[in-house]
DNA sequence: CTGCATCCTTCGGGATACTG
DNA sequence: CAGTATCCCGAAGGATGCAG
């Protein structure tokens, strides 16, 4: 998608009714919502680790709850539910005793960890820039 | 960045000291507040959005604040603050008046653009799979 | 026009206890 | 083991008013 498709003046802009309109065009609210769509998926803390923590393979429950330090059963039960509702994960629970609970990346789930892992690259890259940007800013 | 790099067992590890650890590693504190780091720069909707804006060139605080529908003077205002401690965008303030401030981004700015556009290019291939998803799941 | 300061509400998410 | 249910607090963020 270019940045052209995403960010369009909305039909028939009303703008000037308003106001003079900027240089800008104004994201739609259509375009905005994908934007949270986009965030609900990977602008959550957990759900990063968790998709990260599932790409070599299936992982049980408390598995995950031992590879992510600080998640809350809460948060980890609530990640895993959301992850298997958007199709990312699968769910596969073995009838044993005591209970198995496997979770694993789907082909869905497993192209978003490139993308993902892309967004560590540049992170990885361009981290200490960032620091050092911020300690001058801080300092100035 | 290989995942490798990103999640690494933390040295020495004492991990059979509490438990028999699992098949996975575990992320250490440095790689989780790394994420963290990525997610406060990408994981937040008006960062997103004010990133997408800047992308054709300078825009002025007025048309940003109305380019993004929703979005409060407060939230602008940090937003724009955290952004330009990071380096990502330029704040050029020019002394007329009434006064006028445009914001562009900087390179690094612009070179993040580009990965957040490869995410929206997930998000545009796979969204309609994920609703789908959705629907079948809230519906069994 | 471009902000900053304050108040106030919402709610994400941790802690804890309980269940199949 | 693999969750569910409840309480509760701190932080995110909108609304409003003021200032340079």
């Amino acid at each position: 998608m270019s940045r052209d498709e995403v960010r369009r003046r909305p039909s028939n802009s009303r703008a000037s009714v308003r106001r003079v309109p900027g240089p800008c065009a104004r994201w739609d609210d259509e375009n905005a919502s994908f934007i949270r769509e986009i965030l609900d998926l990977v602008g959550d803390k957990w759900s990063v680790l968790v998709i990260g923590t599932l790409a070599d393979g299936a992982v049980r429950y408390s598995d995950l709850a031992y590879a992510i330090p600080g998640v809350s059963q809460r948060m980890l039960t609530l990640t895993l539910k959301q992850l298997k509702r958007d199709g990312l994960v699968e769910r596969t629970a073995y009838p044993e005793v005591p209970p198995r609970v496997e979770y694993q990346l789907t082909p869905l789930g497993t192209s978003l960890l490139s993308t993902v892992l892309a967004l560590a690259d540049w992170s990885a890259t361009n981290h200490a820039e960032i620091r050092r940007n911020r300690m001058a800013y801080d300092a100035g």
